[in-house]
This record gives structure tokens, sequence and C-alpha cells, in this order.
RNA sequence: GGCGGCAUAGCCAAGUGGUAAGGCAGAGGUCUGCAAAACCUCUAUCCCCCAGUUCGAAUCUGGGUGCCGCCUCCA
């Protein structure tokens, strides 16, 4: 097999990925600010780290996957006081939201998801060993970062300094406010005084919060250490919020944060990201009540996770019309009572051992789903095509198992029916109705068949007789 | 202004030197009382434009054009 290759942001290529500590692997994503519904582009975020995490661990690997949640931020404190409500308040509604939406969506839970709120003295820590070290100075109650003195900033971001300085000199302008207390336009907060009527925390330097960046920096080496194996997040966080976790991590520690930086690329509506601030989004809820958790991921996943994905509903639709063609194929999994009597035929396991080979080929290049999906859809073209009843359902099998490494739940939702007596009821109306086509009668049996399509139940005339799904 | 990315059929989307995966839509067919579904078959002489390197390029180089993201909170 293949070894496994990621583009690493900071290097820009594609490298070998090799874990620091033989068999584990250490792997941080950043995760959503709890101030909001959470929307397509989150679920893309935690849908591919998700099948990342899936994939390292179905080759074999011992993995400690972090997906923290930002629970203290400007953005909750304003939009707290607008609702009238606490920040604890709010942000603790929003991740429930938001662990509601990832369990509709099928996304496992990472081994640890600590909320910035519960490392408030690990932050503290850290910002006090980044002043003792020299390279954070504090200024009336706020702790900044003194970029100077860490010689490799811009090397992810691959930002110059200069330039850096340049544009900040005009954003300094317009906020003077802040510009007094900074020895350099670029440095930016570990630490910010707040009134003690305000959400915030006792420290050395007074009552305030923490900057945004510490939270990451301070959980990544209060849980997995410093220097971990995979730092992940969406492309929009690698300037300057990736850039900054680096600057306080390794200069505190002297050695990398991580050995590997990988970024997924955004969701867009209309060639435009699609952002809270933009007002162009989509929610997870919203789209949950139309699609099922399956279409979603497969639409997210059948572009590779750095390149853009247009949102429309129409390719939503284009997926849901998709993904029954695989239902349909994993149903043989479980079709047929007495199939394992007889072993697959070579046919049948040369063609799942060609697949597997596809699929580990695909994942092992950079994560690349869309063509594992791709050899899904081969596979199940397979299963469909194999006339033998125990081939089916041995290759249905293998459909399902690697259908559900990329995280698909496989359930197919069409014979959602409210009760067994809705059932029933459904099967004894084409009962009579099969008897009025036995009659020839077909002025009835079309009434009912309009009919039951008109509350959502098709009906589909066999050879083997009428069935049924609801749509 | 600086940095980065993208441009492949009607739509979505893989492919980074060897002659265009896959999905949706469309066409034809099988089945059927009809329909739907299902299943089978077909569907880009060509990959934004120009020039170059090469036996050979969608893939590499140079130059254009268009679009997007980051540089400010953002997955």
């Amino acid at each position: 097999m293949s070894k496994i290759h990621v583009f690493n942001t900071l290097s820009g290529k594609k490298e070998e990925f090799i874990p620091l500590q033989g068999n584990v692997v250490k792997m941080y994503a950043c995760g959503p600010t709890v101030y909001d519904l959470s929307h397509l582009g989150h679920a893309r975020m935690a849908i591919v780290w998700d099948v990342v995490q899936r994939y390292l661990r179905f080759v074999g690997y011992d993995v400690t996957y972090v997906r923290n949640i930002t629970d203290v931020d400007d953005k909750i404190i304003r939009r707290a006081s607008e609702l009238g409500i606490t920040p604890e308040k709010l942000s603790r509604q929003y991740t429930y939201k938001f662990w509601h939406d990832m369990q509709k969506l099928n996304v496992e839970s990472p081994d640890f998801e600590p909320r910035a709120t519960e490392f408030i003295a690990q932050m503290i820590a850290f910002t006090q060993a980044l002043i003792d070290g020299g390279h954070a100075y504090e200024a009336e109650g706020d702790v900044y970062f003194d970029v100077a003195s860490f010689k490799e900033y811009g090397k992810l971001g691959k930002q110059n300094l200069e330039q850096l300085l340049v544009g900040a000199r005009d954003q300094a302008v317009a906020q003077e406010t802040l510009a007094h207390l900074k020895k350099s336009p670029v440095d930016f907060a570990l630490w910010k005084s707040a009134d003690v009527s305000e959400l915030g925390w006792h420290s050395p330097w007074g009552y305030g919060r923490p900057g945004w960046h510490l939270e990451c920096s301070a959980m990544v080496k209060r849980i997995l250490g410093e220097t971990i194996d995979i730092h992940a997040g969406g492309e929009d966080l690698v300037f300057p919020h990736h850039e900054n976790e680096i600057a306080q991590s390794e200069a505190l520690h002297g050695q990398p944060m991580a050995r590997y930086w990988l970024h997924n690329s955004f969701v867009q509506t209309n060639s435009e990201k699609m952002a809270k601030s933009l007002g162009n989004f989509k929610t997870i809820q919203d789209l949950l009540k139309t699609f099922s958790p399956d279409t979603i991921r497969l639409f997210i996943l059948q572009s590779h996770y750095r390149n853009p994905i247009d949102f429309t509903i129409e390719s939503l639709q284009a997926t849901g019309t998709g993904i029954q063609r695989l239902l349909r194929a994993a149903a043989f999994a479980t079709s047929g009572d007495d199939v394992d009597a007889e072993a697959p035929s070579a046919a049948a396991q040369s063609l799942a051992e060609t697949f597997k080979q596809e699929f580990a080929e695909a994942m092992n290049n950079d994560f690349n789903t869309a063509i594992a999906i791709s050899q899904l859809y081969q596979l199940a073209d397979g299963i469909t095509q194999n006339p033998s009843v125990s081939d089916k359902h041995y290759l249905a099998n293998t459909l399902l198992h690697y259908a559900k490494v990329l995280g698909l739940t496989m359930v197919d939702t069409r014979k959602n029916i409210d009760s067994e007596t809705g059932s029933k009821l459904i099967d004894l109306i084409l009962t009579l109705r099969s008897e009025a086509r036995a009659r020839k009668d077909y002025a009835s049996a079309d009434l009912i068949r309009k009919t039951l399509t008109e509350i959502g139940v098709n009906v589909m005339d066999g050879p083997q007789g009428a069935t049924w799904e609801s749509v």
C-alpha cells in the first residue's frame, strides 16, 4: 500500500505523512466560535477533519483528535448584550446547537473538545511565560506579543513583515486607541483588559480576557503537548490565527508547534464566501430539513478539501439523487438469508481487492475523497451487475464498510413511514390495488397510485408485485 | 499594494508529462397495462487565451484574461 501524503501549508508542498512518535497521531482542529447557528461552511470543516481522523484510525494509527470550542470572544459578548443575556448563556446555547448539528451529520465526537473558558489558568501561565522569556510585554493591563522577537513570523501565511507593517500602519490610523499601547502595529493581544462588569478573569495584569490566538496555543500545549502532528482548520485561519499560534508556541517552546498544517477551503455561494458577515449562509439545521446527512456529507466530500465548493440547492439535489444508487447497492448486504453458504467468487474477491487498493490510493493522496467516492460508485455498479447473491452480499458489505470510513451512515431514509400501522395500511392498500390490476381495473389502480404519490409514497410495480418507498 | 488559490462537457467535479475518473442532467434500450423506479448502452478529439519546452502537455515554463480568498472577527 502506498504511503499517506498530505499537503502542508507550511511548506506549500505535498509531503509524506510521518508522525512524530511511531503510530501515535496528535491532531488538533480549530472549531467554531459559538455565537450563532452553524452553517454549511462549519459543516465542511467538521466533516473534512472528521474524515481525516477516521481514515487515520482506519489505517491503524492511534489518533488523539482534539477540536476546540471558542466560547469567549468579543463577538459573543456583543451578541449577548444585544440579546440581553449573559455571554455564558449565549455560548452554551450555541455550543449545544453545534453539538446537535454534529451528531446529526454523523461527525464523531473528538477525543477532547476543550472550551476556551476551561483553560484560562493555562492561558495566563502561557502569557506569563512569554513575558518572562522576553516575547511579550504588558501595557496598561493588556499584554501583547512582541512580533519582532520571533524572527520566523510570517512563515505560515507567507507574509513579509515589512509589507504587514505597511498595511498595519493604515489600520493603526483608524484604530488609534490601541496603537499607542503596542510597540509595533503588528503585535497582537495575548490578554486584553476588561471592565469588571464584563466577562473576564483576574490575572497578574488585572481583570481581562485572553486573546483568541492564545486560546488554541494554550489548549494544544495542555492537551496534546508542545509538538503535535496535524494542526487543521479553515483556510481563513492561516493568517493571522495560525501564524500567531506558531509565534506564541514556538517562541515559548523553541520547537515546531505542528509537523503538518492542513487547511480546508470554503463553501461559496455565487462564487462568494459563505459567511455570517455576508448573510449568505445556509444553516445546518435548515439544510437537514430537506437533505439527508449523507447527502450533505457526500456533497462536501465530492470536492477535494482544498478546493472551494460553490453551493447551490441544485447540486445538493444532484448529490441526493446519486446517493440512492449507493444505498440500493449497499442494501444487498442485509438482503437474502442463506447468503453465507457460498464463498464469494474469485471475480468478486478480485473486484473487492481492486476497489480497496484504489480507495486507499485515493485517500493516501492528500485525502482525495472525490476519487474514493467515485470508486464507491464503481463498486456499486459491480454489485448490481453481479448475478450471484453471495457475491452481491460480500461486495455490498465491502461497500458499506468503506462508506463508513468516510462517515456515511448509509441509512436508507426512504422507508420512513411514521408508524408500523402506517406501513401495514400501505401494504394493505397495495394488496387491494394489485387485485384491481389483476381485474384490469386500471382506473382504480392508477387512482390509488396517484393518491399515494400525493401523500409522499412512491409506488413501483415490478415483476414480483408492487413495492413502495416514502420520500 | 503584498501573499495565496482557481479556470476541465449543460451543471458539479477528479486528473500535475503518455493520450480525459465519477456524479447529476440528456439520448436510446430492457422491463411494464401505463407510469415511476431499477438495470444496460451512449454522451468532452479535447481541458480560458497566446507563445515556448518535449517524441509526447489539461498537466511543465513565460505572458495574458477572468474569478476567488487572506492581509480585520470568520471554518
